[in-house]
DNA sequence: AATATAAGCAACCGCATGGTG
DNA sequence: TCACCATGCGGTTGCTTATAT
């Protein structure tokens, strides 16, 4: 087989030495103009390791300067990020690695560089792909991702959409949120078929994290207002589509028409590491619905029990600026009781905590937070709480804790029995 | 066995960001 | 302040392989 890739560009596989070959020749004489393109030969990947054996990374576009090599900067990078730096994991993703994509994904999105920095030897690529993939086979298997009166590529869009019905509401307004049943025809959960996929190409990512949160009265959730919130549209919708089988009253302990949909409580200890929620992991919404919110936006709805650790690790990134700084230990602003231990680089994995933090009710937050950071050898976030740590610094709270702390029944706790999306 | 479809994967592209002169 | 450059990220494409029909 005589394989094109990119279009109109020949090129074989590495191990095709005719069409590489012809391929070199070409680009020694166009090596001004053309740069090769196309899988990458093991001459190639020779001359691209014994450069950065000898130079290290980085400056990349002076690789192909220095060297042989007719690559651009941005190949080689991507080359030596992906297939040929050290102690990369090659092969599928074990059960082990499974779960922490799922639950990174609830909570990062589709921040794929992000995800790989919690799950050592994985390229960004290689989870992006595992995704993708796995997106598509559930799709294909018509789980159900959002309800019909928005599902369709020829669908009219509505002269109000939720989202703007959400935008609306946090900026203010008093807009109504009935609750939808499982038997509203227009609301009842929907399978999506395999035909609707092509639609949701354009889809982008939507975590609960981003969804705003209304008090009772329609005005914003502030940091220490009522853990019983309305839910906006777009929660309502996460709660009775990705969750199907789960109704008002699969969550004991809060009011039918007024609880704050958020998964996100059901923290579980394994194996001495902070155990990210289990979450749908199928977040996607179409285009024309989905709008998803700036992060600055995102900051000022949800408010609050975020502002809490970004003030932190604001003050973190001002007392780390400087390199020589020992470990200090700072208060929480906030919260007197609770101290933090900054160390001496500021950490996105910090911040990754911090978005997962954002979805605990802000109440449940309060005086609680003893100790918050990041394990390097384990890889994993710590947090200590008052009275529930572990001897390890991992997060102690087990799921009948949590409900404990929000003041719903542990023995029901519905988010034990929520279905599994995978 | 031939064909169709799905899955897995590698690589490219466009864009955003940050540093520097 | 601006332009330029290097780098990094996320989306997308398209090829190869595996599996189903």
């Amino acid at each position: 087989m005589v394989a094109h890739f990119g279009g109109s560009s020949p090129s074989g596989s590495p191990s095709s030495s005719s069409a590489s070959g012809r391929r070199d020749g070409e680009s020694v004489v166009n090596k001004q103009t053309a740069l090769k393109k196309g899988p990458w030969t093991r001459a190639e990947d020779a001359i691209l390791v014994e450069y950065i054996k000898v130079h290290g990374e980085g400056n990349w576009n002076a690789v192909q300067r220095n060297t042989s090599l007719n690559r651009c900067g941005k190949s080689c990078r991507l080359r030596w990020i992906n297939h040929l730096r050290p102690n990369l994991k090659k092969g599928s993703f074990s059960p082990q690695e499974e779960r922490p994509i799922l639950h990174l994904h609830s909570q990062l999105g589709n921040k794929w560089a992000r995800m790989a920095t919690h799950l050592p030897g994985r390229t960004d690529n290689e989870i992006k792909n595992y995704w993708n993939t796995r997106l598509k086979r559930r799709i294909r298997q018509g789980l159900p991702l959002y309800p019909n009166d928005i599902a369709g590529p020829h669908r009219p869009q509505p002269a109000s959409s939720p989202v703007q019905q959400d935008r609306a509401a946090v900026r203010g307004r008093s807009i109504s949120h009935p609750l939808p049943s499982q038997s509203n025809p227009t609301l009842g959960p929907s399978a999506l078929s395999p035909q609707s996929y092509s639609h949701l190409k354009t889809a982008t990512t939507f975590s609960y994290s981003t969804v705003p949160l209304l008090s009772p009265s329609g005005g914003l959730a502030g940091p220490y207002s009522p853990t019983i919130l309305s839910p906006t549209p777009i929660q309502n919708r996460c709660r009775d589509h990705i969750y199907p089988e789960a109704t008002a009253s699969s969550f004991p302990g809060f009011p039918a028409s007024s609880f704050q949909f958020s998964p996100s409580l059901s923290f579980s200890v394994n194996n001495s590491s902070l155990q990210l929620p289990e979450l749908p992991s199928n977040q996607i919404m179409p285009s024309h619905v989905q709008d998803p919110m700036t992060e600055h936006e995102t900051r000022q709805n949800t408010g609050s029990t975020i502002a809490l650790l970004d003030d932190l690790l604001g003050q973190a990134q001002a007392l780390t600026s400087n390199k020589n700084l020992p470990e200090q230990v700072n208060h929480f602003h906030h919260h007197p009781g609770a101290r933090m231990v900054i160390k001496n680089e500021v950490r996105e994995e910090d911040r990754d905590l911090a978005r997962l933090l954002q979805s605990i009710p802000p109440a449940g937050l309060d005086g609680l937070i003893n100790d918050i950071g990041y394990n390097h050898d384990t890889q994993q976030p710590h947090l200590d709480l008052d009275g529930v740590a572990n001897e390890d610094n991992s997060l102690g709270l087990d799921i009948q804790q949590l409900a404990l702390l929000f003041q719903a029944d542990p023995a029901s706790c519905p988010w034990t029995s929520m279905p599994k999306i995978f």
